[in-house]
DNA sequence: CCTGAGAGTTGATCTGGGTCAACGGAGGCG
DNA sequence: CGCCTCCGTTGACCCAGATCAACTCTCAGG
């Protein structure tokens, strides 16, 4: 136990999400939004209607995207079939288009109403050399980026699907989830096909295993994209990758640190 | 196809390694090295033995190591099982401890003799604040490594275990394969059991799926970890990530480009 | 030279989840 | 209003690959 005890001594994992609930939109977009305040920044200002796309070309990996609010997905379609990953983006995210690999086709979908500012890498770089505060930010946020997308690695390629449904659930809980009351409200920002192709899943066995989850009383449905999480604990508990989704959540930059 | 038609007009992929083969230390350690020349950089240098060991305490996400030569791998166990995913780096690559996430125990393990340099965040930032060059160039390979990551979790997710197999083969290839007449001679870094682990697949199932390889005449083996790659057409055109592969190594920092 | 431990191989068996097919429900559009 | 299409659900079936177990190979140390 090399890890330094600190709030609950001993617990599976921290087992109340209120905590959780606090978010911030980032030291890296409130830095950004600071700098732009005093002057103009050389970027363009994107607002994005759900549904929205935008196409990427292999030549723009020189475009950068701050997203502000909402949630945008960027999709890889593979040469060989229909298969394909989902990535989410979530505010203070950062999406830089070179660091989305380039099968045939990429582009990017807003999932919801989403603000976006878009910047050529060439100005950006030179924006974040000009402020020592941002470039620390930013080097931070794009830390935890990565660190996010090993996790997600480690659960496509090490947990079976139930688990991968609790760090779905966790992941957009501590995201987007609204606390209200016992339970936690999720404003699903993609289509069950989507969810599942996020998930490397199989749309029927993601149906299947959703009906499950229902059944064992750890989620409810209200409406296609309305689901409340009813059981934190519980699914917080039956996924491995909890307490490395939640230190990520910690590490986030902002005013809780 | 919007894809820009340039080199081979139609194969299904480039058929040929040799071009692949010309490596270049990439731009940002040429920079940081340069540098580096001027004046003494704040950073510690390390040599590393093989199989030496480098534990990453769970507050020190403050560290960051430029990969110098040789392979270095990180690994990360899961709370739940001995499972856990092993991420690779190579000459060039930056490792940043905070992009990796903190299960219940992470380290870092040399694969072969190694230098690295070592520098603590701040001094890092501060060093590529004064140096717009060098803080391009970093931008540009935390993208590379980014959408690698991107790659193999696509190739965990989405692809069986033969197109597994071929895509570590092209990513060896790529980074330290050695053309050796028709072939392409390979010196293994990680054993058969960490070579399972990196792909999320059984140690049993790798070991058949190396006999099928040797089988089809593919592969052979002249020691425990010298193999040579006999047929680059066939493993290229077997995984369908192959193209991803190549656009990352045309991308990289490099006199090439 | 022997011995023992760890790495790798191979066969037999089992199962999670992919696939296919049929059906139900919701929303858009003429 | 009814049609049509797309999304989601459910059941039946099957296969890739995990698991378990027995065996071999390599190599270090005495």
């Amino acid at each position: 136990m090399t890890l330094r005890d600190r709030e609950r001594p001993q617990g599976p994992h921290r087992a109340q999400p209120p905590a959780a609930m606090q978010r911030a939109p980032g030291a890296f977009l409130a830095r950004l939004a600071a700098i732009g305040a005093a002057s103009p920044l050389q970027a363009t200002p994107l607002k994005l209607r759900p549904r929205q796309r935008i196409p990427l070309a292999p030549a723009q990996d020189d475009l950068i995207f701050a997203l502000q609010s909402g949630v945008v997905s960027a999709r890889v379609g593979m040469t060989n079939s229909a298969a394909g990953l989902i990535t989410l983006y979530f505010p203070g995210d950062v999406i830089s288009v070179g660091s989305i690999p380039c099968f045939n086709e990429r582009i990017l979908v807003a999932s919801t109403t989403a603000e976006v500012m878009r910047f050529k890498s060439k100005q950006f770089v030179r924006l974040l050399g000009s402020d020592p505060e941002l470039l620390a930010a930013y080097d931070r946020q794009r830390d935890r980026q990565l660190a996010r997308a090993a996790i997600h690695a480690a659960n496509l390629a090490t947990l079976d699907s139930p688990q991968r449904l609790a760090a779905f659930l966790i992941e957009m809980t501590l995201e987007i989830g609204i606390p209200s009351g016992t339970a936690i409200s999720i404003d699903l920002p993609l289509s069950r096909t989507e969810i599942a192709q996020h998930l490397a899943l199989n749309a029927d066995t993601l149906s299947r295993l959703v009906s499950r989850f229902k059944a064992d009383g750890l989620i409810a449905q209200k409406s296609r994209h309305q689901l409340s999480l009813k059981n934190w604990p519980a699914v917080a508990s039956m996924c491995p990758l909890t307490p490395a989704l939640l230190a990520l959540e910690r590490n986030r930059p902002s005013p809780l640190s």
